[in-house]
DNA sequence: TAAAACTGATACTATATTAGTATCAATTAA
DNA sequence: TTAATTGATACTAATATAGTATCAGTTTTA
């Protein structure tokens, strides 16, 4: 069982680079050579980001795609929806043994509230909040090579 | 995105119906007719089942399955698990990125983390927690039929 | 002892989702 | 005017999910 496919996956990369560079356009190409995204592929996972304003675009030579939206408030939640779907756990399981008669099921609830639960841990994970554990990571690392 | 495919949820439902005859065969017919199960594919995943030791089986005339594990003892971790494969949210997302100089990554833990919890909330839902929660329902809708 | 009701094992087909490629038109900076 | 870019969209390939079919072996029971 995988949470996140390659859409979600490459979005996030490329969301990455963007927030990184906010305020300056960048090519796609320039995105795809850098983090080992399939040109293309990125091509319509950015217009799909664009469809969803976060992220905007300028044609022509010196033209690319830029941050739009607050990192802060892109959560993996929303690149879930966007390129997989609404989270849901399963179609109403035990509906026809259940809930043909009741309106409720305790069953499905109980899989809803995992839901919820699953939902909910994603949307504390941001863009912003990646990025910046990114940066941690980048300055440790960088440390560790003077060191070394 | 779907958490729970068909496997893991036909899977779910036949357990209930042998929890709930403990001790006794019930044939992998009987158990398709009643749940509304496609019976071949039902027997596929009794089947596995059986080699993960929660159900053991007899053959012939009079023959079935019957719950081996103790109901409250199988999780839907475990099932999905099965039917699934385990919970990964990615493989590691941004490995070249961060990962390939440094071992460890906090943006991968950031996932992992998340991972962890979807683990255990499905680890509280075992099939004798949803038997009993099904028992619940019956019972309240039994009383609101003699009302009506 | 033979028939019927079962499971064991496994191969097969169909459908949907995910992943990736290709192409051509339009735009814009230099 | 050309080259670098995005917009739009159609296409193929690979994989996962869902479902079907078949035949051999086992056991109860008439």
């Amino acid at each position: 069982m995988k949470v996140l496919t390659k859409n979600t996956d490459y979005a996030i990369r490329a969301l990455l680079a963007l927030a990184a560079k906010k305020g300056s356009y960048l090519s796609a190409k320039s995105i795809a050579t850098e983090h080992d995204i399939p040109y293309q592929f990125l091509r319509r996972l950015l217009q799909e980001m664009i469809r969803h304003n976060l992220i905007v675009s300028k044609e022509g030579v010196q033209g690319g795609f830029m941050m739009q939206k607050n990192p802060d408030e892109i959560t993996v939640t929303e690149l879930i929806e966007i390129f997989q779907g609404k989270v849901q756990v399963s179609e109403c399981m035990f509906r026809k043994q259940i809930c043909s008669n009741r309106a409720r099921c305790v069953l499905r609830h109980e899989i809803m509230r995992i839901e919820h639960v699953v939902q909910s841990e994603f949307e504390k994970v941001t863009i912003g909040k990646l990025l910046r554990d990114l940066e941690v990571v980048n300055q440790v690392s960088s440390k560790a090579t003077t060191i070394n």
